[in-house]
DNA sequence: GGTAAACTTGATCGAACGACAAACAACTAC
DNA sequence: GTAGTTGTTTGTCGTTCGATCAAGTTTACC
């Protein structure tokens, strides 16, 4: 029963790689369901047919988006050796993902939908959650750093760390979006990568 | 002529107010002109009258944000006697800004409308031009603390030096929208403030 | 071939969108 | 009082929103 009746005539990975497209430039609220048709190629019954409302929709363009656009920072974190170097190579991977040539100029994470209509709530929050997991991750990986023994700091400052580097991908988004090229953001990411050895070496500053 | 004709029943400047929340609480494409009349205690005509379109009342709107909201970071970085004090104060206060009780808890400059529909393009610059203003008002005091003889740092460093905070001031925007606390945001800018020794004295450090 | 199942299309649903215009109300000038 | 001016209200304009449905098409199964 896995194969009867008439088969699609469109891909849903290309179909959802177009929508992802139109979500990422106009953000959630700002793409209609005529957009995404038109971009999918597709009429609207079958977006809703194979797809389902435009939440669903919406929900697994992001889990796409995490697969590819959010892979590099994530690998980044994960392969290199040390707290510092993961960090520094997380932002410099941040900032090739949100110059790229021919995708728009920031993180959709981000920017997708940070404010809109209340009946949308569930929307932001649901990037919200996914955003929490950014700092998480980065969380978790200064806590490695410290297992690893090549970062040293106290707990509570790891907490702060992770959110202040947080911090840093998230206004870096707003400044691509505004028109920063990768060099601008290098030299953002020097600044804020100049902050690292005060911050694991005299712990004393940043128990908030 | 100048009072002519049926007076007004409403205040426009209490008006403006009502509408600033609206647009502030839910963006601009998020928000209605039923919202907003709403909001307004007044008919959708009489916005019309009174304001000229969406996008008139909410160019005035952004101009009271930046009148109020915006008044308390503007003023630390150009009362504060040193540079550093002054990017200092500028980052608490703006922290204080987003985490006031009653208020939404971002910059409605950085998080109203950073992406949308193609026809809300002159909207999404507006902002963008705005926060460009926000940058070149950073730079521009890094460059008194300069003549100032407070700061030392060579003038490519200062763009980047500007850049820097102006991403955190952004970057905070975020965090506070995501339900960290002003406790959290003191967290953050105290280990942004940690690479302000570094970035003011190692100049190599920061070209570009 | 016949039937059931899966998919696509095109039309359309009620609601909401931004914007506007005519009708009415309230004031000043004379 | 009357005319002229301005603000408010009510209703509605044409469009678009997200979503759904019936009808038609294409396949697998028997």
């Amino acid at each position: 029963m896995a194969t009867r009746g008439r088969p699609r005539t469109f891909d849903p990975d290309t179909a959802l790689r177009q929508a992802l497209d139109v979500f990422w430039e106009r953000g959630y609220e700002g793409t209609s369901i005529n957009d995404l048709a038109e971009a999918m190629g597709i009429a609207s019954g079958s977006i809703y047919a194979c797809f389902g409302s435009k939440e669903d929709l919406f929900r697994k363009v992001m889990a796409l988006y995490g697969t590819t656009s959010g892979e590099p920072p994530r690998r980044a974190l994960r392969e290199q050796p040390t707290a510092r170097a993961a960090i520094h190579a997380m932002l410099r991977a941040t900032a090739d993902e949100i110059t790229r040539p021919g995708t728009p100029h920031y993180c959709m994470l981000i920017l997708a939908a940070p404010t809109g209509a209340v009946e949308n709530h569930a929307v932001r929050e649901f990037l919200a959650e996914l955003r929490h997991d950014m700092l998480t991750t980065i969380k978790d990986r200064l806590a490695r750093g410290v297992t690893d023994g090549d970062l040293t700091a106290p707990p509570a400052g790891l907490d702060a760390i992770a959110r202040y580097y947080t911090t840093v991908v998230q206004g870096l988004s707003i400044q691509a979006r505004d028109g920063a090229t990768r060099i601008d953001l290098e030299a953002i990411i020097t600044c804020a990568m100049a902050a690292w050895d005060t911050l694991t070496s005299t712990p004393s500053h940043i128990s908030g």
